[in-house]
DNA sequence: GAGCACTGC
């Protein structure tokens, strides 16, 4: 059956197939096969397997042949020992099996879902199958393959490149933020979905691309599901654009039944391949527990006891949680080895924010036995949701999950985005299950009952859409062209008040008109890889004539803290971070301290030695240095000027507080009264106080904040003294006496308006 | 007088 749909199909493929090969399709004429001989080293087009097969009709075959030739097809060179020896190894994986089922579903289809757990070597082994199908090489258009995390995509592409036998960065490359290896050779793309999404604002149709396929589609990052929606109203355009989406199983046929592209069309159809794991076998606690940490120490500890050889991963919440968990193990450790004779074990703490040689050394073999013949030793790492997705650890067979993970959440009501311990999701739970299995069959003990898992958790963790602010993501639809917004077809709608809340915002910020159109400032906005408020601030930064400081600020306030602050040392990083403070705000305290270290690279120092010196963290500033280099290069694109008040006059700093109102002048804050330290936030008249990590020590009455915190209290953030005449110069609509509630601020902007119409009628009368 | 789940452009 399969075979003769096969043969009737391919009389008009092949049609397209001649057609495309003589339109020349990207300019390029290495892209060209008839003009390919003038190209030395790329001329073997001619004499490849390749040319005999027809794209979108191949066989797993024809496929295999074209692998085993001497010859690399894609490059015409010779092909190396290791390659052959890799080969096998590819063929011995769960998904070589079912090549030819997978080219048979591709050819009769255009979208198509993929299911393969861990192990089955889905995002090495699909992309090449298509390769093999698409033969790019023949038109011109590049296979995509897109991945959440950058990491992923630059170690996948060195994979494959290695499989295909190829460079990096030449038949095979990849594309994230701060770096493109791609050329013009390119024919297979990893990249990131972000790194996709950006492409698509300038290329809606996406139009270079023959195939994208999306994997990790599970994780529901919110560029997986813009890019769904998107790729979902394109496929209906372009006929000639094949689709694959790659996920784990438990959600699949929700996959399925969002990609029927037409309310009459079936399901997308579904292949799925078996992942190579070991059995996991899971304990549950017979009664909830009180004390989560409590109980995964206990567990921790009875594991080393009774277990046989293997290394523990417990899953904690956070940073303080980890490093105390870490330290009561290892005490009790301690107390074990000298009174049971108990082998030693090492504990690593992992999480985000530690710095990358400390995370590295998860990966050290565990302890040996402390005498010839002792109990072995073990590892455990005591460890976020880093290690759920992010991290994979080898030799890991004991998992303890205690079931809880700091999860964001967005109130639109408040518009604040905060994090909280939430339960974990049954997948989520499965997932971290899994750790265990990777090398040999383990053991997963799960803190919370059996009923508990069945009943209370939920199926899937709510995906990120669900829990954002939106202003970005709007910003982004509506440069890609999308108008109704209500309608747009999001596998999981958001909250309608969540998107009238970014309509709202970005209404205020004159990214989008009246009637909801990107403005000519929107769609500048849109081209910085920023929050539309940052955005705003540095386009408009010109006009206060401090572009250049607002740019500074602008990528010191998109990378995390440059302020270090060690637990054993905080009294002299304190003492440090004053000798950069600026009296009039957080946000200039910043601007010094970058420059000092700009300072400091220019008089030729260590700048490692310097910073680690005034407790700043050379890793953040140096991130913030390259974001400042990116966003430049997207100023002179748009012709936004960089210019800056000279030092010396007296404005130099008033301009910078002045342009901060430009992007920031809804995140304002008055004082309550004097003698208070409690501030309230303008229009939706939030109580709350300056975060205690403010480098200013005058107590102002207006300010201007980067960030809402919501932790023990409620914090503003990064803070600079702002003058409320400014307010209604520069944002008049939004402080507009009328649109305000009764209160405080109203009276006070009542006062101001006074204050200014008699200035004015004074300078009149003169 | 706090804290920083994790990504990404």
């Amino acid at each position: 059956m399969a075979d003769s749909s096969r043969t009737n199909k391919r009389s008009s493929v092949e049609g397209e197939a001649q057609d495309s090969k003589r339109i020349k399709t990207n300019g390029d004429e290495k892209y060209n096969p008839y003009l390919a001989h003038l190209n030395e080293d790329n001329g073997n087009y001619s004499n490849s397997p390749l040319d005999k097969m027809h794209r979108h009709n191949t066989t797993a075959l024809e496929a295999s042949r074209a692998e085993d030739s001497d010859l690399n097809p894609w490059t015409g060179r010779r092909h190396s020992e290791n390659y052959f020896k890799i080969l096998k190894t590819r063929r011995d994986l769960p998904v070589h099996k079912q090549r030819q089922e997978f080219l048979d579903m591709y050819h009769s289809t255009q979208i198509l879902v993929f299911v393969g757990e861990t192990g089955s070597g889905k995002t090495t082994q699909i992309p090449q199958y298509v390769l093999y199908d698409e033969l790019p090489q023949t038109h011109g258009k590049l296979i995509a393959c897109t991945q959440p995390r950058r990491v992923a995509a630059m170690s996948v592409a060195q994979r494959v490149a290695n499989e295909l036998d190829v460079q990096l960065g030449e038949e095979v490359g990849y594309s994230i933020r701060f770096e493109n290896r791609t050329g013009p050779k390119t024919l297979l793309k990893y990249m990131t979905d972000g790194q996709l999404l950006r492409e698509a604002m300038h290329d809606p149709e996406m139009s270079r691309y023959s195939c994208i396929i999306l994997d990790e589609a599970h994780e529901r990052t919110l560029a997986t599901d813009i890019l769904m929606a998107l790729l979902k109203e394109i496929a209906q355009r372009r006929s000639d654009l094949k689709i694959i989406v790659m996920s784990a199983t438990l959600d699949a046929q929700k996959f399925q039944t969002y990609f029927s592209l037409r309310k009459e069309d079936p399901p997308a159809p579904l292949l799925a391949v078996p992942g190579r794991t070991f059995p996991v076998e899971i304990f549950y606690t017979p009664e909830p527990e009180r004390d989560y940490v409590e109980a995964a120490v206990r567990t921790v500890l009875q594991i080393h006891a009774v277990e046989p050889e293997g290394d523990i991963l417990l899953f904690l919440t956070g940073e303080e949680e980890i490093e105390d968990a870490c330290r009561r193990i290892s005490l009790e450790v301690d107390d074990m080895v000298r009174e049971s004779d108990a082998g030693p074990m090492s504990i690593y703490p992992l999480y985000g924010t530690l710095p990358p040689h400390q995370q590295q050394k998860i990966f050290d073999k565990a302890p040996e036995p402390l005498k010839k013949g002792g109990r072995p030793g073990r590892k455990c790492i005591v460890a976020t949701n880093i290690a759920e997705t992010s991290l994979t650890i080898d030799g890991i067979v004991y998992v303890v999950d205690p079931g809880f993970s700091k999860q964001k959440i967005y109130n639109p009501r408040s518009r604040v985005e905060s994090l909280l311990v939430s339960p974990i999701s049954k997948a989520s739970a499965q997932q971290r299950a899994g750790r265990a299995g990777r090398t040999r069959p383990g053991k997963c003990f799960r803190l919370y009952t059996e009923k508990a898992f069945k009943k209370e958790l939920i199926e899937q963790t709510y995906p990120e859409i669900l829990r954002s602010n939106l202003s970005n993501t709007i910003l982004e639809l509506k440069k890609l062209g999308i108008e109704d917004l209500v309608h747009f077809d999001f596998m999981d709608p958001p909250a309608p008040e969540t998107m009238m809340r970014a309509l709202e915002e970005l209404n205020y910020l004159a990214c989008l008109d009246d009637d909801g159109n990107l403005t000519r400032l929107g769609s500048m906005a849109s081209e910085f890889p920023l929050d539309p408020g940052l955005a705003v601030m540095l386009i408009s930064s010109p006009e206060f004539y401090c572009s250049n400081e607002i740019l500074s600020i602008t990528s010191l306030l998109s990378v995390p803290s440059i302020w270090i602050r060690p637990n054993n040392n905080r009294k002299r990083a304190d003492e440090m971070k004053a000798q950069f403070a600026h009296p009039d705000g957080d946000h200039l305290t910043l601007l010094n301290a970058y420059h000092a270290y700009k300072g400091a690279e220019q008089n030729g120092e260590d700048v490692k030695n310097w910073c680690h010196e005034h407790f700043l963290s050379f890793r953040h500033l140096s991130s913030a240095d390259n974001v400042r280099a990116q966003l430049k290069r997207i100023m002179e694109v748009n012709e936004i000027e960089l210019i800056s008040t000279p030092f010396q006059n007296k404005d130099y700093y008033t301009n910078i507080r002045r342009a901060l109102l430009a992007g920031f002048f809804m995140q304002v804050a008055m004082r309550e009264s004097s003698n208070s330290k409690v501030y309230k936030t303008v229009k939706d008249d939030q109580l709350v106080l300056i975060h205690p990590s403010t480098s200013v020590t005058n107590t102002y009455d207006w300010v201007v904040y980067n960030e809402f915190v919501l932790t023990t209290k409620q914090y503003i953030r990064t803070i600079t003294n702002i003058r409320p005449e400014w307010l209604l110069e520069i944002a008049p609509v939004y402080y507009d006496v009328d649109s305000f509630e009764k209160g405080e601020i109203k009276s006070a902007l009542v006062r101001l308006n006074e204050k200014v119409r008699r200035r004015q009628a004074m300078k009149g009368g003169r």
